[in-house]
DNA sequence: ATACAAATTGACAGCGCTGTCACATTTGCT
DNA sequence: AGCAAATGTGACAGCGCTGTCAATTTGTAT
């Protein structure tokens, strides 16, 4: 193994300048074609890899962009952490992925401060730190570009990607209406996140499209957490008029509604079924497995990515925002009303 | 928000060189205590960071660190990431963490490639890849630096973190076998993980100490998922004799025998008792939730890290491995023999 | 062919830090 | 007190790249 070829060598063996090697490395346009061509074989010859470290100090950009959560569930994180890797690492940047406390006295000042340190060129950001206002502001005040995976402010002029949460709920909840039930419950996710919101509107928009209203004692707020889906399930079925099906914000809280019809010893979904969102794992490690709303977490990384990326490089040709497709999953969590 | 502070603003303030400037923050001796105060301060006063980017031309280091795993559990995955995150930034340093295909054709190749292209200073290899002998003799061949985590083979001059596995397995084998229980079968790991086989050892070992013999219609091997350990508990719970404990190699696993248990309509823990390894967020996702052993995995990880920045930065002073303690955690999925 | 604009290319000065080496200051000894 | 050996400090040259701007080549219209 030699010393690591640098931009001299190509130079060199293309007979060019150095300069122009970097005008081909950076895709500049004055460069003439069969020059351009020299430095490319040079460059493949030497198999040389521009020094990350000697560009950002000449350059003042870092090539590294920074991903932010806080995020209690690990599946989540990955697979976004994954998406968002593999088009950073396609473009010739690194990913660094940092947990991010949405409840930081100074979250905003925390997290430029970050920026500064690691000099990032830009960061994703996840629920539900994408829309903490005050992080929102710091970041703009400091000009650090950013990108939003499913924000609820749509009106910032961040660049966001996201996924229909309205429909996707009103998609589950019209699934169960069809299946025959007539009180449905719906466990709250968490205040903090937007997607909460969003997914009691699908929930209640379904309703009053079959001309049901939505029984208040109906509706119980969770924290995204199986714990808090138990101590809501538990509720809700000690009711003089329990529901029999409910539609829960995410997986963890549809685990821990499963869990507590097994403890009042109802049978899923024989005399309850429940359904999730998101299809993480936890759906497929319950029993029964849960129907749930399959949310393309990797391809929103991946295209936030992407969206901050081309931001990056210059090109602001692209649209400001990606919305993806969601889709149901259909488990054994779900069934027809029981017979009464 | 003025232009950031640079070592020569730090250097005026203090009244000092650039480089007795660089000598503090580099930890160096040949400073005097009240030169290095007053450099303390002003760095203090300037906030100043040094720029990574400059620092790593210069010096030829990153100032990175790379985790590279392979592991399909995300729980397991994100605890690395944050014990070994946290280690880093404490020591100014920063972490990639990086999925590495185990079955990659040129596995030793495209970690170098990796190493040389971010240009990390060091490696931490989470299992199963810190037993790919392929893999350490590429590294060791390029003299890329690198701690394993949990790694099998003890012998290997690299610095390592661990708990020991086979004691672990031991200890809640025996748990099992003083409540009562006689016919207690072993769902196997995954071939791949070194760790499997200690586990079968442990439980092996535990058994032999009271006597019993391991029936071998006992021992089903599984792949470390829900999946494989849904069918192997089928397997099992289908004999002629079957038993009434099972330990399985991990949680996914324990999870999905529970999971066989609820189909084949036996109760956890009255009818099977179920217990789990490494206490992830699936145990206390699945009904009953898992009796298991507590992995540190932050602590694993943090430790792994400091072995090898204290390497990094040339301190040969401390120990080469380290050995932290696991926790038998007793929860609902294990309980007394079912009286017949 | 000539003049001029446009397209290419190169020279060179940093970016902010560390390594080397030389110089200045202290310390420990006789 | 006097000298060698530590010890502490600074000057300066890069590290490998990009930005600026000037120089050169090419193309186009006379």
């Amino acid at each position: 193994m030699t010393r690591k070829a640098t931009i001299n060598d190509v130079a060199a063996r293309a007979g060019v300048s150095i300069k122009t090697v970097s005008r081909v490395l950076n895709g500049e346009q004055a460069v003439r074609p069969d020059t351009r061509q020299r430095v490319r074989a040079a460059v493949e010859a030497l198999n040389y890899r521009p020094s990350r470290s000697a560009r950002s100090l000449a350059s003042g950009r870092s090539y590294l962009i920074g991903l932010l959560y806080h995020n209690p569930s690990a599946n989540y994180v990955v697979d976004v952490q994954h998406g968002a890797l593999d088009k950073c690492l396609e473009n010739g940047f690194h990913l660094f992925s940092h947990p991010t406390d949405l409840y930081a006295p100074d979250l905003g000042g925390m997290v430029a401060n970050l920026v500064h340190q690691a000099n990032l060129d830009g960061l994703i950001l996840t629920p539900p730190l994408c829309s903490s206002p005050a992080l929102l502001a710091e970041l703009d005040r400091q000009h650090i570009p950013f990108v939003r995976v499913s924000p609820v402010d749509r009106t910032h002029p961040s660049p966001y990607v996201l996924m229909d949460d309205v429909q996707a709920s009103r998609d589950m909840t019209t699934y169960l209406i069809e299946l025959g039930h007539r009180r449905i419950a719906h466990i709250f996710g968490h205040p903090d996140h937007a997607a909460s919101e969003q997914r009691l509107e699908g929930f209640r928009g379904a309703l009053a499209e079959h001309g049901l209203v939505a029984d208040p004692s109906l509706i119980v707020e969770g924290r995204f957490s199986f714990e808090t889906g138990r101590a809501c399930a538990q509720t809700l079925l000690s009711l003089a008029d329990p529901p029999t099906a409910i539609v829960a914000a995410n997986d963890d809280l549809a685990a821990g509604a499963v869990m507590a019809a097994h403890e009042a010893g109802l049978g899923v979904p024989e005399d309850l079924s429940v359904a999730g969102f998101d299809d993480t794992h936890v759906a497929r490690v319950v029993w029964p497995p849960l129907t749930t709303v399959h949310q393309p977490i990797y391809d929103l990384a991946n295209a936030a990515a992407d969206l901050l990326l081309k931001r990056l490089t210059g090109d602001d040709s692209g649209p400001r925002y990606v919305e993806l497709p969601h889709k149901l999953v259909i488990r054994q969590s779900t069934g027809p009303t029981p017979s009464v």
